[in-house]
DNA sequence: TAGCGCCGACCGAACGATCGGTGCGTCGTA
DNA sequence: TACGACGCACCGATCGTTCGGTCGGCGCTA
């Protein structure tokens, strides 16, 4: 592919497009989403839309990709593979959150999906893989006595999903300190008594 | 209207019906559940469905204010409304998890809702005001210094709550000791350190 | 208690609207 | 003139919903 032929006139990249499209799925669900909605939202017309993307389901199967492969990237970072599991651990959480903002429409998305098609299918196995992933880190760290067992590990691992998961419910773009916030409540509690 | 009146033939009462479409909306999601669907899971036919119910939409109202009302129903329990703000919040973290868990497929079903519909928009004006109370609630812990100030009050807030109702992810019916387990892990840390 | 009239439960068929998707022509630029 | 970007008109399928009608058990009356 030529630069000419990707740059002949960008009005509309399949970049822009797909954001656009998250941001409708975002709002009114992937499913209440009509190609419609979309093509009116990106200022072109539906057969337009088709031009650039295989199909509604291909939009979802992009920006799925986009989500998943941002969250495995934290897992293959450093800091994810050295030092002890609580190290390891808090380094992870950390990286989880800054993706979540950094790719915040793509992961709220990929959070939301049901397992409709096949897409959706294969985006929910790959986040039971990265959840498996850390559970077992949660699971090392408590067999290395790092942690205090104040409940089962797997228990453990799925509220701090939870928790970390559900900053996608309000979370806005931009630097902040959100990262060390969410894994200091994680890890010495949201509302610790004094 | 005598009771022999009202217990004719039912064969597919309200309550069954609502129960079998509740189940079929968090499986596929609202939107992706047709009515066929659920003539389909209730064994009769789509038009004897509206026989019971004005509509699809009928529906969702219906089960939404079955969990919106068990939410409630927990704040204007007694020990949400006696004792510090600690133990206050303390009990409606537990209560919160019991409802969850108790009326977990309409718990569920709300806390998905994106507000496409007229009834969508109204559940997620009550779970404001819900979220709002307890978010009063640990603004009143803080300052009676009850809780240390590790972050903002509004941003504990919020991730109580995305961790209590992260539990509708993967909570099953039954007795159990989650509220409590929940309860420890939102004031003490999910992964305390030694 | 026999007969009648009623009503709730249910169904088959069809409605207009909208869905995701397509065929084909036009426009602008290299 | 070749090609990518784009729009108009349209497709079959499916959507939520409605309508006309059937069936059978119950209460009332004679």
């Amino acid at each position: 592919m030529t630069n000419a032929a990707r740059a002949r006139r960008p009005s509309h990249g399949p970049g822009s497009l797909l954001e656009v499209a998250v941001t409708e799925f975002n709002t009114r669900g992937y499913d209440a989403t009509s190609m419609e909605d979309l093509s009116r939202a990106a200022g072109i017309t539906k057969s337009s839309f088709y031009h650039h993307f295989a199909g509604k389901e291909a939009l979802l199967r992009a920006a799925l990709e986009r989500a998943i492969d941002g969250l495995f990237t934290v897992l293959d970072s450093d800091g994810a593979r050295t030092g002890s599991p609580l190290t390891r651990l808090r380094h992870i959480v950390r990286g989880q959150v800054e993706v979540l903002v950094a790719e915040l429409p793509y992961v709220t998305l990929l959070l939301r999906v049901r397992g409709n098609t096949e897409s959706e299918r294969w985006a929910l196995e790959r986040r039971r893989e990265f959840d498996g992933r850390i559970a077992a880190l949660v699971r090392e760290a408590v067999e290395a006595g790092e942690i205090r067992v104040g409940v089962e590990p797997a228990l453990a691992a799925r509220l701090l999903s939870g928790l970390v998961n559900s900053v996608v419910e309000w979370a806005r773009p931009g630097p902040s300190t959100l990262p060390d916030d969410v894994a200091r409540a994680a890890f010495e509690g949201i509302l610790p008594a004094r």
